[in-house]
DNA sequence: CAATTGGATAGACTAAGCCTATGCATCTTC
DNA sequence: GAAGATGCATAGGCTTAGTCTATCCAATTG
């Protein structure tokens, strides 16, 4: 079977993405007519008309849209190949992009960073603080190659490696009637005031369902933006709420006027993961990143 | 970024295929010189030694066997879109490899192959009866394009479409006493002798499924190899069994001294579907043959 | 030690891919 | 509606990358 160049995949697929031939070339760094041979022998080879000449540009025909899919991926795998062999050449150095969610960063990454660096010195490592739908998307557009997640998440293309469990602590105002109750359970929170963080963070939709709580209830909702600050907000009496003992362990809850409770078991929390695209050159570096920072949880 | 040839890429997997430059080579209609200079390019551009020269022919190194897997489904796919195109230039038309399990085979195919016929002359159908497992094997390594099988099956990398249901009814002796009976569940089985098909059969499964019995029963396990000899079985006193609808309307138990019945709500069966590779290149087709088979059920 | 196997190297040839220049439609503009 | 602009196709020439044949070298085998 003949196939089809890479290169002319390349051209392709620009075409579909410039809407014109003349664009597409200018895109591709060769002339229009180099181009236009191109496609036509593709055309010639496939015996399909994959694009359709206007008067105003091309566009794709259907056939032209299925193959324009395909050719995408084909030459999205091919560059990962090509990274995924020179990673091998030359394995955790170079820049590596790790996204984290905000319950997670500021409290894992100071005690992570330190111990990375040791064991991979020509690591260089850009951080991205953002929400756990943000940083998927950066997976899968690859702007980054692998990001810390609370987990179960599934997602079409990415794959999880689970670092470790993070449990869930009551903190409430000193002297706060939970605290002194005997034994604390999730379902004890319905009659509180539970505060949360604001809309997109896991780590509020976690709360609510371990709480059995409705993600809308009557009153006014009060969020905050961090866990500090939610901190404060139970310090000063708007409430009580959860906090990961992740987070717990990295201070944020020392020195407001909190106290702090674990819940009875079985255990309430969550997962932390490492999520990399499937697929991804740096699949293997963002598993041995995985191993180092589930040794530092 | 400077991309491998698809060619090149070829080479490489020749030479895991053939553990030799000069078998590859010649697998590849190549003269060993040239198969060498286009590893040594590879390898010069990505920056690692891929394979292995050793004195009695050559081996992969990691990165080498880590490249040549991706090289391997980028090739295929690659391939698929060729021939993708190509079915949309020509669609339904060609060889189309359909294969089915045989308690769907004998019994599905017969009415559908004149509609199939009559809805796309061009197609040229090749039937091939064997078990689930094989089936799949058969989609995946690109020796079938679709198959009628019983879902659910879940796979990696393959897809089905629902085609409706089959009913199972209970066959008995003429006379025997759950015929009589008011009404009957799957689970007024246990206590009887039930005939099964011989192992491999997904429908043992769902029968015993359906039943709840034990896998493995005491006593001696009574097996047929088709549906029509579990009927003479039956009809034999050998025991009960069960039976598809879609065997029944096909005739399969018309003659034979046995009575049907169908069971009490909610009813029991399995579901008929077809199911094809993930990225075939006939999906559209597999799903246009579904839906001629879904009107035939 | 000669023969065999298996990969590397050298140099020549060809065809594939790219370029410039130009042609031919269609759409825009005054 | 004529002139210009836009956009793809065609023609012909150039360069280079991929291929070949011929030969060499190293390791294994008998």
């Amino acid at each position: 079977m003949h196939l089809p160049t890479l290169r002319q995949l390349e051209f392709l697929c620009a075409v579909a993405d410039h809407g014109s031939f003349s664009k597409a070339a200018e895109a591709c760094f060769v002339t229009q007519p180099t181009l236009s041979a191109a496609i036509k022998e593709i055309e010639g080879h496939l015996g399909v008309q994959l694009i359709e000449r206007e008067a105003r540009g091309a566009s794709l025909t259907q056939a032209g849209e299925a193959a324009v899919e395909r050719a995408r991926t084909i030459l999205s795998d091919t560059a990962d190949l090509v990274s995924a062999a020179r990673q091998a050449g030359a394995p955790l150095t170079g820049p590596f992009r790790l996204g984290a969610i905000p319950t997670i960063a500021p409290f894992l990454l100071p005690r992570t960073l330190k111990a990375l660096r040791k064991a991979h010195p020509n690591l260089k490592l850009y951080l991205r603080e953002d929400q756990t739908e943000r940083l998927l998307d950066g997976l899968k557009n690859r702007t980054l190659d692998a990001a810390l997640i609370a987990l179960p998440w599934e997602a079409n293309g990415i794959e999880t490696m689970d670092l470790g469990d993070d449990e869930f602590l009551l903190v409430a105002p000193t002297g706060h009637d939970l605290i002194s109750q005997h034994a604390i359970r999730s379902t004890d929170l319905v009659d509180e005031d539970v505060l949360l963080l604001e809309d997109g963070h896991c780590l509020r939709d976690h709360a609510l369902s371990v709480c059995r709580l409705p993600s809308k209830r009557g009153g006014a909702d009060v969020t905050a933006t961090s866990l500090p600050t939610l901190v404060h907000m139970v310090a000063g009496g708007l409430g009580v709420s959860l906090l990961p003992k992740l987070a717990i362990d990295a201070g944020v809850a020392s020195g407001a006027d909190v106290e702090l409770k674990p819940f009875e078991t079985p255990m309430i929390g969550r997962r932390i993961g490492i999520a990399w695209r499937t697929g991804s050159p740096r699949a293997s570096e963002a598993q041995m990143i995985g191993e180092i920072v589930r040794r530092a949880l």
